[in-house]
DNA sequence: TGAACATATGAACAATTGAGAATGTTTTGC
DNA sequence: GCAAAACATTCTCAATTGTTCATATGTTCA
């Protein structure tokens, strides 16, 4: 299945070459791990599935969830920080969408794996 | 830089293209979640970092991150547990290594987030 | 301006988690 | 068989984390 990796592959698998060899310094280990901390949460990532393709207010949000909006807008700041979404202000309502495309292939990484 | 996507990149994100319709069920946010949680720590991705290419067994393990052996020990259990390593045992000494390529892939991934 | 709606924040509490200490289990060499 | 080495496991405690409840902030419109 893997015959020919295209730029993407390459580009992406040329970074964890770069450091494989050493030890990564404590703050890199940091900034991983905390990323992985706010993944590792059953209500911010059913945030983030509502928010694959689509911009949702926070209403909407925790309607779809069926949770309360404190719950809801308290992961939307974690989520906020860590910048995996981000907020458009509309009149009363703030609307979410995802910040990037990294969020989908994390993701889409971890349900390989455990899909297999 | 995303001309073409090679045979991977698309199975890939096949994937996720799948599920982005409707919520998962809770079991499979049970089981993402979980994965994302083992990833969430320091010492677990300090220890993944030290087998990214090579099989090492716990005391080197313990030795490199100047860790106490039990410290590590039950790392590798919650490691072994989420499949992400796997055990080999050699006379005395039990040797460690990633279960498989995932586990770059899914670190690359967050790696490639942070870093921008 | 003030009522109504949408969202954010703070404090408190319960549940989970990581590390250390002590103990248990396997394996090797004598 | 026994001692030593290499790991694994159990228990406990301190620290972190997610949710709820109450309250504050911000926005629109009559």
């Amino acid at each position: 299945m893997l015959e020919k990796m295209c730029a993407t592959c390459q580009y992406n698998l040329s970074i964890i070459n770069m450091l494989k060899n050493e030890l990564p310094s404590e703050n890199m280990i940091d900034n991983l791990t905390n990323v992985f901390k706010v993944f590792g949460d059953n209500t911010r990532l059913k945030i983030l599935w509502v928010l694959f393709d689509k911009e949702v207010c926070v209403y909407d949000i925790a309607d779809s969830l069926n949770m309360s909006q404190s719950a809801i807008s308290h992961q939307l700041r974690i989520l906020r920080q860590a910048r995996l979404v981000k907020a458009r202000r509309d009149g009363k309502n703030t609307f979410y969408s995802l910040d990037d495309e990294h969020v989908k292939r994390i993701i889409e990484q971890v349900l390989i794996h455990i899909s297999e």
